[in-house]
DNA sequence: CTTGCGTCCATCGCCTTGCGAGGTAAACTG
DNA sequence: CAGTTTACCTCGCAAGGCGATGGACGCAAG
């Protein structure tokens, strides 16, 4: 996958998969290479600075949990904000899609626009 | 619209213009203003640039054309191996739409999925 | 005990990209 | 002559993803 389209999309899906409910770091990255068939690895270099660039704009707040064997670790949650700043997300996402779309055609091989699930 | 969801974006854009036929810079710059409707604009410093470093990678090749009255253009083409990088993007394009429909969902709104021309 | 692996957090420098600003130049308008 | 449009281009900056690196803990193998 090229690095290049994947910039900008990294706080979509964080906030896209904390709204689903809290996560923690290690949680994310095993979820998204799951969910995508091993297609695509969120990286730790990526993930993190993300993270915490969404705290810092109080999209997400965190907290630690023990495990009781003292392995800790850091849940995120998405926060009011978050979700409304997902929205608007989503619909930047959109515009963005159809934008590129216009250019270069819906009509894409193995992207069918129908299935729902 | 966020500059960092455009990063990556610029060269399928670009190859799938110039798989209609040969354009100029400043044409391209025009193109993608009206078929966007205005909402996208292809700066020079993102265009050029751009440009430039598929012409280097030999997948669009460049000609002057004067016309006549001292004003000239820079016409770009698409190379064969840039029509073939180009389906190549193109799925690329597709598969990272899906990745992150996976997780934000193809619901969102203002966006039909069923229309098409 | 030591080695290695898996879990879990995090940072740093590098590379690439888009953007704003700046520069050059010719034709047309006034 | 001055301003706008057409038409090309480059530079420095900001921001993001990535690979490398590192710390800390638990567990299994030797």
């Amino acid at each position: 996958m090229d690095r290049e389209l994947l910039k900008g999309s990294t706080p979509i899906l964080l906030l896209s998969l904390l709204s689903e409910g809290p996560m923690y770091g290690y949680q994310i990255i095993e979820t998204v290479l799951q969910r995508t068939g091993g297609a695509y690895t969120v990286k730790e270099g990526a993930l993190y600075p993300a993270l915490h660039k969404l705290e810092a704009a109080e999209f997400i707040s965190s907290y630690w949990q023990t495990q009781g064997n003292g392995r800790d670790r850091r849940y995120y949650s998405i926060l009011p904000s978050g979700a409304a700043f997902l929205e608007t997300k989503k619909k930047e996402w959109s515009r963005f899609v159809n934008m590129v779309e216009v250019f270069v055609g819906p009509n894409g091989p193995g992207r069918p626009s129908g299935s729902k699930g």
